[in-house]
DNA sequence: TCATAAGCGAGACGGTACGTCGTGTCTTACG
DNA sequence: CGTAAGACACGACGTACCGTCTCGCTTATGA
């Protein structure tokens, strides 16, 4: 898997050339089927996150929450190298804005406002005090962390950020 | 200013050439003093965004989250494609993660305890509803909205992080 | 062709890119086939000197030395740069050398033997009188003549070389 | 000695910055003498070869060329690398071109010429025997044997050059 | 069963930037 | 005041990678 090289060598240490090898295959095949070497990184990126768009329905907000976070932890710390790269690259391109967009953050959208809304159902929270504006406030802060070097969210990061602050933020009214 | 440069092209459309030629001098002399592309554009953005390091002191706890988080906005707007760059390359330099860590970080992290350590002290929070694995949250977050594209961070997006997340989590005792 | 330029600027007047846009290609190209400048221009070198192999056979000895002597004297006129640049090079590298004593070399002894041995075998000269290892003393002489500056080998100097010292030493017997 | 590390390394492989280290000294010293790196390496040339100007006088023609012989083989193989870059170089520079030639070229000519005349002199040869032209044929050749490689000059090379070559031709008559 | 076409590997190519090195000039500080 | 130390502008070298391309070979089909 092409995934494999990318997360041991980085964006930039990583050459077409040692993918096509990878592959047993060529460079003119990898460039028959992505454009650009970023697009044949963001696409291997979105097929290694591919997750189940299903919500995890543990039965309360809060597991849910922090299943959610832990799964987020997991691809962040594999993937931080690649995420970093793919923002580089994302600046210059409107299509590969678009598609991780369409690929990518909608459906992690969707599972979070999920989430949200059958904690709604349930009663747990009351509806306003969902905010669309910041529905990525935990996999964002999550992703960051994942960013920066030497602090990698950890299981305890997950379990403060939700108890003491999405918490709170829900359960506000 | 060799940022005026970066924020132009993004990190890696621009050439240590052009850099020299900007500043009048020559590549060898570049190399003199920063051993490589990367450690320049570090320099470059650590100088760009030195801050005062003084709470804004407004008086209230909300009014100083929402002054830091507009800053950060700013900043972060300004020089989004520099910390994606910065955050791919620092992944493989141990010496760069330092740099930037004691530099950049710890500034802000001080910042922003110190504006809480206020707030305790005028009585607006209690201590222990201050989080230090997650004093970040509000840079991390913004930086983040800030990287991924289409949803720059607005006044709205900090009014509604300050009010509706942040204030509930450090008030909820 | 490659050698105009050298024969223009001089060995180290002239640059790598030059040729490389000179013959409409890249620098990439010019260092894939030959491993460094030098072996370029000595690849240059060997191919622009490349001339017929058999003696001239103009019927005496004296005239086949002459005709090798002027033509000697074309060409150490035109690469005298050159040559002098590929014997500084040569001197740190056997494999150089080694191309050099091959593809060039060999030819030019092999045709002076072949224009002696045709001349004892007309009666000429006595097959004693030849020296193997003074055998270029008429090309490296001029060759030397060529390299220092202000005394260019004319077509006197080739006939008095022939004339006075030469025939004198092969007909001494 | 400066020579020393010409010998060593060879024209280009040596700094100037070596030089300066090697004397304690500044590059700026080297330079304030010397215009150039290659008038300093002629002025180290000049001065490493300076001889004695008067003939061998040892009575008879033939050992006085075979000691000359034998003293330029010697300077030709310590220097060797040292003459292919100043004739590299002097293509460039009438100035370089005259030094040589006022301050090496002509001693040489002269010490050859009065070991000819001396030789008239004692009825050893004939005058119109010297031809004025091919002064230099004894050591040009083997300046040039020093250069190519492979072939550096032998005593057995003077010896034949002179017994087999010279003589016969300087006494033609 | 054999011929012809489509697809793939292998890798050369043009282009561009990197980081290194050496020359010759210049400034600074010391003795 | 001259010199050692070394920064500096300039420019070439040789390397690496990207994205394009051409060339044979192979494989899958049609007579």
């Amino acid at each position: 898997m092409t995934l494999r090289l990318l997360q041991q060598h980085g964006y930039d240490r990583l050459t077409v050339e040692a993918v096509a090898t990878e592959a047993k295959s060529s460079k003119a095949t990898i460039y028959r089927r992505w454009p650009s070497k970023t697009e044949l990184v963001l696409a291997a990126f979105i097929e290694g996150t591919r997750v189940q768009l299903v919500p995890p329905r543990t039965g309360s907000l809060r597991t849910d929450l922090l299943t959610i976070g832990t799964s987020v932890c997991t691809q962040a710390r594999e993937h931080g190298s690649t995420m970093s790269a793919i923002m580089s690259e994302i600046a210059h391109s409107p299509e590969l804005s678009a598609a991780l967009q369409s690929q990518f953050v909608l459906q992690r959208k969707k599972l979070m406002r999920d989430v949200l809304t059958e904690a709604v159902e349930r009663g747990e929270i009351e509806a306003r005090a969902i905010h669309d504006e910041l529905w990525d406030v935990m996999p964002g802060y999550l992703v960051f962390r994942s960013l920066i070097p030497g602090r990698p969210p950890t299981e305890a990061t997950v379990r403060a950020l939700v108890d003491d602050v999405l918490m709170p933020s829900l359960t506000r009214f």
